[in-house]
DNA sequence: CGCTCTTTTGAAGTTCTTCAATTTTAGTGG
DNA sequence: CCACTAAAATTGAAGAACTTCAAAAGAGCG
């Protein structure tokens, strides 16, 4: 957890969400919810916030955002899960990083997005446009705090995500996933294992798996193949895999003899 | 050019440096160099911001930061280059990226540093605690905003080198990797090629090279003579790399078919 | 000038990919 | 609810790209 995050959500121990997400109960003992903007602010800035984003719904599939267009917006996302994408010309695509609730898009770019964006599931979010945005870090500087906060988490991420892509092998990769992922899902960035029997839930394909970390689809199918031989993972479908025993895959995904 | 540096320094024209740096002259009309927090302040805050400043000046292969130790400061550099990586436990290393003059180091940390910063050629920075840093934001938004922009840059790099990473092939690689430096070291991120013939100078050995792009430092060597034997590059020496067609490297690089 | 370290080049080996076939999953309509 | 179809995932076998191991050439330094 970063410093600046800290400070940004002990001055607005705020709970109140952007638009009417649903409970919001876990937020604030969560280290990746604090993530979204809406910590950063009291009650009467978030109103302000409110007034200027544009609520939108979109089916799964769109794609709402194209690397090279003109970066108008930040989208905030309320709930689902969006991927972000850069590809070639030749159809090799590179999945740069998932986005799911209280997590913001459009950080990474400068006139232009440099990324593309698009939904993998039903999903609402909200737009705001760079100008206002900016307007509004006059007005609300523990909001301009909180970005840089979100700024700085995102490139502790894909630093990680250079390591794997860079220097591990498939098993490694697949492992490290596992446990990014359950992190994401579960106990939010504490740093800890998940506990034995964890049960992760993808809403990613192995296309998807396959493009996030620098693979084929054959490749993880068979790496996961592999561990659940081992006995290390269960996957009782498609889109449920079951941690047996998180430390053996710790072992495998930091290399650790 | 980010839209956010755009304000920042247009609020603040100014040129001066952090600490002596030698000549500033080509600091103002330079994409990459307005990336150093030295453009995002006025002269008033730069005595201040200097004042909070501890100037050091480092040895070739220094490590002055380690990866799982506390995030104490941040590091503005000031001339002389750094390389800052993540490793496994068994020695495999990634580099995730190279600081030279202006840049900013230490974005990428938590409570801890996720990487670790060791000097390429002896280096002189300036030293800031966190702390302190935390302080100036309240005085000086400035710095917060250029702050932001830096973070929000290094991100557009790092999910460039993801893509490169994760998808690309050897040749690719190396064919990006010279464009990337020679945009940085030459007309700075003005997204244009590099003139013909334009002359690279490398502070990086074989092994940085690999290590930067998940490679070996024989297929690094090999991909090089194959680019040169192609006609696409010279190499008069170690450190240096003619770029004699540019055109052909980017399409190389991009895939472009 | 000779030593050492780095880089280059070659040959063999490994991991991952590609191609292909089978199995499983999911969606649709009877 | 089940069968049928299409898409996705798994598994196998062959191939390619990169790595590893090894040796030679080149650069740097006392």
């Amino acid at each position: 957890m970063s410093s600046f995050g800290k400070i940004a959500s002990l001055r607005h121990p705020v709970a109140i969400n952007l638009a009417d997400r649903p409970s919001a109960s876990a937020c604030e003992d969560c280290g990746a919810r604090h993530l979204g903007l809406c910590d950063a602010l009291s009650d009467e800035e978030l109103v302000f916030l409110s007034s200027a984003a544009h609520r939108m719904t979109l089916p799964t599939g769109r794609l709402f955002l194209e690397e090279g267009d003109a970066a108008q917006f930040f989208y905030n996302v309320n709930s689902g899960t969006v991927r972000l994408f850069k590809a070639l010309p030749d159809g090799r695509r590179q999945i740069t990083g998932f986005a799911g609730p209280g997590h913001f898009i459009g950080l990474a770019a400068t006139d232009m997005n440099v990324v593309s964006a698009e939904t993998m599931e039903p999903v609402q979010l909200c737009r705001f446009s760079r100008a206002g945005m900016r307007a509004m870090f006059e007005e609300y500087p523990a909001l301009e705090r909180k970005l840089l906060d979100v700024a700085m988490h995102e490139l502790v991420l894909s630093q990680q995500q250079m390591l794997l892509l860079g220097r591990k092998t498939a098993l490694e990769r697949i492992a490290s996933f596992l446990l990014s992922w359950a992190q994401r899902q579960e106990n939010c960035n504490t740093g800890k294992l998940p506990r034995p029997n964890a049960k992760l839930t993808l809403p990613l394909s192995r296309t998807d798996l396959a493009d996030y970390l620098g693979l084929t689809i054959e490749t993880v199918s068979r790496s996961l193949s592999a561990l659940k031989k081992e006995g290390l993972i269960e996957i009782p479908n498609i889109h449920e895999v079951v941690l047996l025993r998180p430390q053996a895959l710790e072992n495998i995904a930091e290399a650790a003899n």
